[in-house]
DNA sequence: ATAAACTCTCCTGTCACAGGAAAGTAAAGA
DNA sequence: TCTTTACTTTCCTGTGACAGGAGAGTTTAT
């Protein structure tokens, strides 16, 4: 199958895959002659494995992680477990990040009264010395 | 003041300030002979509150035209006002994808048992054919 | 035979810097 | 004054995960 269908199954951008190919992440048999890519059934398998693993906001890195443990009919689950419990991790902090992050800009927008006049309580709270 | 010293001030690193130079952000004065760059007050209060807008996750581009706004007197809050609802929309809406990517990988890792046993619903849900 | 559709490689750009090399400048100590 | 140390400069590369586009080759359909 050439790349442009594998895409589309997997539904990626030819450029995504061809990207994966370059990275190593998934090679699919290449052509000599042509220098066309050839996927394969399972090629497309693992791209739509890291579509859905991208999409969970996994890192390429840790895809190619889930790859291999994903391939590896012997490895113990508690592996994979722990991979996504430090992903939730990651992912519960951000939240919190960005929640305390809403909570102070909506306190500034708030007090401005955003009307023609110029004064502003945002600006001057961004331009105040003290942190 | 040199940028060491400009840097410290605004709590930023020196490469970070040097980047807003050649970005055209914060634009000292340079001499000419030691190409050294000369940061007065005004400079270093842009500094600081760039790195405050940072903080609060505005883009430099953003930053950009917070200056802008915080430098004409003349314009009317409202727009200062906008500009701030708008990042809170996208912090929001940031936070909604990440809660509900959480809860999904959360349902996924409490469906697995974590052991030495192989057998993995996390990874049977990622390699599933379904979306 | 030709045109359209697809594919290839290679290069640049994104965003907001960090790291490092090589060279020049300044401040402090001996 | 000389030297060492600290600071600064420009320039180049790398980051993550691709997108966009040029120019050339290949395949498929008409």
């Amino acid at each position: 199958m050439k790349i442009g269908h594998a895409a589309k199954q997997a539904g990626l951008s030819v450029k995504t895959v061809r990207y994966y190919a370059d990275i190593g992440l998934v090679t699919p048999y290449q052509d000599r002659r042509t220098s066309y890519r050839d996927y394969s059934q399972e090629d497309v398998a693992k791209l739509q494995f890291i579509g859905k693993a991208r999409r969970y906001d996994f890192s390429i890195e840790e895809c190619r992680e889930l790859l291999s443990l994903y391939q590896d009919k012997s490895r113990p689950s508690s592996e994979v477990k722990t991979l996504t419990l430090e992903k939730i991790n990651q992912i519960d902090q951000k939240i919190t990040e960005l929640s305390s992050l809403k909570a102070q800009l909506s306190r500034l927008a708030q007090s401005c009264n955003g009307d023609h006049r110029s004064d502003c309580p945002i600006l001057d709270a961004l331009s105040a010395s003290s942190s």
